[in-house]
DNA sequence: GATGAATGAGCGTTCATTCAT
DNA sequence: GATGAATGAACGCTCATTCAT
């Protein structure tokens, strides 16, 4: 077996070439949302802001919605990496922390482009491809659900698929409100006194 | 001179003539969003659907923005009165039956058009005059706060705004999530389980 | 023959109505078109501001062109009312001090409502009814002519249609440049220089 | 490295494509402006008369304004190269041939399109980009000024810029009118008679 | 592949005109 | 007569998408 002096093989010259199309695309569809707008955001002008041609667009993207369902579902990775990373560790935390933990998350995940969730939040209207943009939340409860799972010691008895829908659904109402809608009330201050209350709701819920 | 038997006059001819246009246009407004979408509600289909010409849409509202705005407020409204029907004699419940009644006054609210409160929700992008979609969750803000005033020997010790921002941001996320993107897993005796767990979650953050 | 105590016989209240009607519309038009312009005067913005319902506008008018072609003839009869009370006596004179008068008539006759004159010059489309606009260009070839005419002894001799022509056309030209595009550069003083200009010209082109 | 043989080298495809999309809608433009008058000339059907689509007439002109300005332009620009070519060596010329040479210039330039000269003065409304229409005007004083600069000995002592604009004003709106509102009366004889005229006019005033 | 000129359905909106009251 | 709500053809314009080069 030869050595294989490589382990991430180079992208040919093509592949690379179209990467970097494809990233200029979402990059630009992003900034536009944001600067301008979802009403600005048309096929020509990302083409010319990502600096090629709206062919070249349409070789990418099979439509104006794939294109901007690329832009929701990068930035839905981008947090869900955030999100992750926050949570190392979680499951050996007590309920309490670990709750915590989760809200933090939820904070940091609402941090990562603020701007950008707003219009994702507000502009794009969810139809066809852009239905599943609260699909995130299913997988949240999912995964709160078997954090419950590992801490069914220090819980009441309850419904675990009810309690995670519970708590998944306030935690992140109570972030995207703070930061979406009420961001001059929230100072960074207020921000703690936030995850301190909602920590205390939830726990509060849980606990035995 | 003949007496005058009618207080309250007739309305005109014109009058009701005009405000049977109105109401026809955001009823085939209401409708054509329900079940053709946002993107489907050009002024000249919602005209054709209200049996009215373009013309007349203008004459009662200065752009398609505004004839949007009108369903949304009428929509609004309607909830505001079932939600205010619910709510009487709120203050001289205890903290908890009250909490479970504006939970429940919640869940009519978003009973009164479902169909229409999600396309609401999610297609109509938020902007111009429909910035303020949002608007009443603050007028739920300071009214839950009103009844945090009235039930202060009830509770702990907390910064009042910040619990009703809490508990306003909790209950409608719940009860939203539920009915819109939940239905299939609530049950009508589901969602009584679901209003016993909100009112669980509020009363349980809130009691000393 | 009984005696008629009145001259001019009292209108009946209808027509006295009628008139009035109809010459708010002509100053609402008129009034539009100078502080507005004719892109604004829409045919019921000026029923608005004449105070009256669209309805009756085209109990008087037969459409909007016959209301524009209203107030260029109302204008036009102003401005000849104005130019026929500076020619009294003008057969008397001899044929410099005439054309001095005449042109001063000119100019006398552009003060009348220049911004009008201005709208009616360069915003309304000479089409169908509006296309006799120039009409009164050739009445003042016709009188002119006649002048010529009754000063044939101090004139070279000449024919008298063409010199018309030729008159007319640069009397009005003149008059209608310096007022309406170079007011900046003829003060009311350059006004009379112009006047004098201008007589000289067409003095000397006729002169013996 | 091979020789270029073409110092201008072939337009790109595009540019001609470009080019003849161009050409194609200032030209529908332009004939429908004369057959059909402005009215008509919206912007679906010059597109349609030119052959192309309505999007094609918008990737090249901004706005419909802007294409009749491009119409305007180019007529304008015809006309002053025809003015252009009969001026030639005219400062050789004495003051009598040079007026008499700027005046046979000035029928010229209404030959160009008579009909198109027509409905650019009279049905074009002269609001936003289309405000300038009368600016060559402006250029043909200053023009003229020069002329008389050049010929100072040959007359009286005047105020150059109102003599200029004395002239010129006359000049133009003799050959307009009797181009435009009196072609009846005007035979090509007639022309000539009445470039006599006005040479005469001219000269007259200007002469020791 | 990449380009960008071309497409055209469809949008929001206006306004001269009509007609039931 | 007067009213003004109603009409609807038509307008200027946009933009997602296609396709010849």
């Amino acid at each position: 077996m030869p050595r294989n002096t490589r382990l991430n093989p180079r992208k040919t010259a093509g592949q690379e070439r179209s990467r970097a199309t494809v990233d200029a695309l979402i990059e630009a569809t992003a900034r536009i949302l944001v600067r301008e707008g979802f009403d600005r955001a048309s096929t020509n002008h990302v083409a010319d802001v990502a600096g090629v041609s709206v062919g070249s667009l349409y070789q990418y993207f099979p439509s104006k919605e794939a294109l901007v369902a690329a832009v929701v579902d990068r930035h839905t990775q981008k947090i869900q990496r955030t999100v992750q990373a926050e949570l190392i560790g979680i499951e050996a935390e007590s309920l309490e922390r670990g709750v915590r933990k989760l809200i933090a998350a939820a904070i940091e995940g609402h941090r990562v482009d603020p701007k950008l969730h707003a219009v994702v939040a507000e502009q794009i209207p969810r139809v066809g491809k852009l239905q599943k943009i609260s699909d995130s939340s299913r997988a949240n409860i999912t995964r709160f659900r078997e954090f419950l799972d590992s801490h069914q010691k220090e819980i009441r008895t309850l419904d675990l698929d009810l309690a995670a829908f519970v708590c998944v659904s306030s935690i992140e109402a109570l972030t995207h409100n703070a930061v979406l809608h009420h961001a001059e009330t929230f100072s960074t201050e207020a921000m703690h006194g936030l995850a301190d209350e909602a920590t205390r709701l939830i726990v509060g819920y849980l606990k035995k």
